[in-house]
Order: C-alpha cells, then sequence, then structure tokens
DNA sequence: ACATTACTGGAACGCTCAATCCAGGAAAAG
DNA sequence: CTTTTCCTGGATTGAGCGTTCCAGTAATGT
C-alpha cells in the first residue's frame, strides 16, 4: 500500500497554480490554453488534470488561494485608530497594484465574472469583508468627527473600492508609477471623504 | 453591368454591427460565437463574411464607430467657458453608463485590449482627445484660480478618467442607480480637484 | 525484494468554432 | 427580356481546443 503525501500534493499544486496564474495574466481566461498552463507550469497535461478536475477549477484555485491570504491579512488588523486601520485596509487592497502581473490578473477575472456566477461568489467573500470592514472604519471616523458625515458610509466605502478599481484598470499602462500613483490615492480619497486628524 | 448601392450597403453593415454590439455585449469577445453575431444580426453567416474579413474585423468596427461618433461630439463644444465646458465632457465621457449594455461591451473591450494591440489604437484616439480637452480646461480652471493649481493638469486627466473607469466596472452591479452615482461622481471631482466657482 | 498504487507526460479523441464554398435569388444595366 | 454581377443563407471544412486514455515510472508499505 502507498499513502499520499500531503506535502507532495501541496507542493504540486502550488507549482501549477502559480503558472497557471501566470499565464491567465498573459492572455486572460479563454485564449489560454491548458498547453499554455501545462507550458509554464512544467507539467504535462496528465499531472494537470490529475490536480484539478478541469479548466476552470484551475481558474477558481486561483482565485481561492488569492482570496485566503488577503483575508488572512485583513482579519489581523489593528483596528483600535480607526484611521490608521482605515489606510491599511487600503493600502492591502491596493498591494497588487505594484504587481504588474496582478493587474492584467484582475483584467481576466473581470471578464469571466459575467459568465461564470462561482467566480462572483470567490470574489464576494473577500469584497463583501473588506468593504464591511472600511464601512465600519468610516463610520467610526465620522462619529469621531474626523470624515465627513454626509456619506452613508457604505456607499462611501464602495466609491473607495470604486476609485481602487480604476487605478486597477490603469496599473499596466506603459510608466505607470505605483508608488506615486498611490500617494495621489491617498489625497484623492482624503478629500472624497474630507478626512482629517481631529 | 450592375453598380453597388452605398444606401444599400451602409445599412446592412449598420444592420450587422448593431447585432454584433449586442451579442459582444452578452458574451464577450471570445464567447460570442460567429453564430451569435449572425442570429443577433439577422444574417447568414455568408452576408456577415461578405461584408467583413473576419470576426476580429467586426469588434473594431463596433468601437469605430462609437469612437466617430464620440468624437463627434466632443468635437463641437462650446469651450468658452471652461467649468461648463469640464463638466460637458465628464457628462459624455459618462453617458453610456445609463446604458447598461454599454458597460457590458466596456468590459469585453478590456478583455481584448491586452491581446490585441489594433484596439488600443482606435480607442487611444478618443481617449487621447478627451484627456487632451480635459487637461486644457483643468489648465484654465488653474488659471482662473477655479481649481486646485498643485495637480499636473494632464496628471489629474488622467484620474478624473480611472474614477470614471472604476465606475464603468460597477454599472453592471445590482441596484446600480446611474443618475445617483454620476451626481457622486461630480461630488467626488469637484472635491479632488477642488473645483470652485470663482 | 516485492507488491501496490500514486504519479507522470504525451498521444489520441471528439467537439466547437471561424472561415470557406456553393448554388440559387435579386437587382441593376442594356 | 436578358445578361451580368451582387447578394444571400446554409452546408462544409479544417484547425484548435479541452479532456481522456494509456503505458511507463517512482515512491511507499510490508
Amino acid at each position: 500500500m502507498r499513502t499520499v503525501d500531503p506535502a507532495r500534493h501541496a507542493a504540486r499544486r502550488a507549482q501549477i497554480l502559480a503558472g497557471a496564474a501566470e499565464a491567465f495574466a498573459q492572455k486572460g481566461y479563454d485564449r489560454t490554453t491548458v498547453k499554455d498552463i501545462c507550458r509554464s507550469s512544467g507539467v504535462g497535461s496528465g499531472t494537470l488534470f490529475h490536480y484539478f478536475t478541469d479548466k476552470r477549477a484551475i481558474f477558481h484555485a486561483v482565485l481561492e488561494a488569492d482570496r485566503d491570504v488577503t483575508l488572512a491579512d485583513l482579519a489581523d488588523l489593528d483596528m483600535r485608530d480607526p484611521l490608521s486601520a482605515f489606510w491599511h485596509v487600503v493600502e492591502r487592497i491596493t498591494q497588487d497594484l505594484r504587481d504588474p502581473t496582478a493587474g492584467a490578473l484582475t483584467l481576466a477575472i473581470l471578464g469571466q465574472l459575467t459568465v461564470d456566477p462561482a467566480i462572483g461568489e470567490i470574489l464576494g467573500a473577500t469584497d463583501a469583508y473588506a468593504q464591511a470592514l472600511l464601512a465600519d472604519l468610516i463610520t467610526r471616523l465620522q462619529a469621531d468627527g474626523q470624515a465627513d458625515p454626509d456619506w452613508d458610509a457604505a456607499h462611501a466605502a464602495q466609491w473607495v473600492h470604486s476609485v481602487i478599481d480604476g487605478l486597477y484598470l490603469r496599473c499596466m499602462d506603459d510608466g505607470f508609477d505605483a508608488d506615486h500613483e498611490l500617494a495621489r490615492l491617498r489625497l484623492v480619497i482624503t478629500r472624497m471623504l474630507d478626512l482629517r486628524t481631529r
């Protein structure tokens, strides 16, 4: 009898997912072939379908891996000071802007979102959590007189997200300077919500 | 000898493009089949390939048609008052947010943008023009003391675009209220650029 | 050492799709 | 009315794709 080595299994899986993420980022979901994924992850198609049921499952697994790490990051945040917590959440959400492939992957995801409802559910988990976090923090900032009280907090959180999404669309442009644009983002959000230290 | 009737030709072409736009908006570029386009425009594939060389050419033609009408709209704008002209440009760019299929089409375009450079060139024409227009208007507003002078005008124009793009990503969400969000957009831009009537 | 079973890459299959082909119909010109 | 060319829809084709199959290999337990 031979047992499966979980570490070995997980490593192979991760190897495939890393290659797949790169491939999907380059061409988008539809245009990356299974052959592409095999090439960029260095395995044969037999191996690939030994670890995943089909191409969609690979894509989902890529998203789920990202979701898990993001959720874990957001979960252990110091929430005591609302203003610094707010900026930490923003920082976390915008982190991928510094990675050129991440932006391209975002686009690939968006393209599939309209045709594959399962993707919406995977992303929904992270989005809903981050949104709720932001809304809560904005409410606290408003109560402290550190943010414009006229915004509905949930709506304001949505707008923060929306502005960030706009940046994600631009992050693959030539000459996109992530650090510079992130600094501008802070200014834009500060003015949008009329944030101020008390 | 038989001559070709230009009006007849143009009408057929437009009919196909209208159907194609609808089809592409529903499923994105890759997932809409030529058969889909035939069905939604009511022609056979023979007809289709009589008017267009291939599927890509149809997509390009859809974009070009939109570009032409947008450019024409922007060209005859009253530029005398910079502030009202500025809002007119914004209004024009955001016009499609009220049309649910337009948002979906935008997504389809974005998905292809990374793999088909020709699309970038078609969109670039409109974008560059609108961008230049906005940058010019912002410069004039700054000179008049009606906008934050610390922004680089071109950069500010880019951010206006970026925020609007973020909105385009949200416009297909359930419960998206275009009029309400457009009102918010005006507030956000006003604060972002610190716009004020003198 | 041996048996068992997980793992592996690549050949093969079946299906879908973009694009071509074709044969009949319609519209202009003489 | 005839001729010529355009126009048309659907059958057909050929390529490319996701997936399965298979034969060989390597790792584990006894």
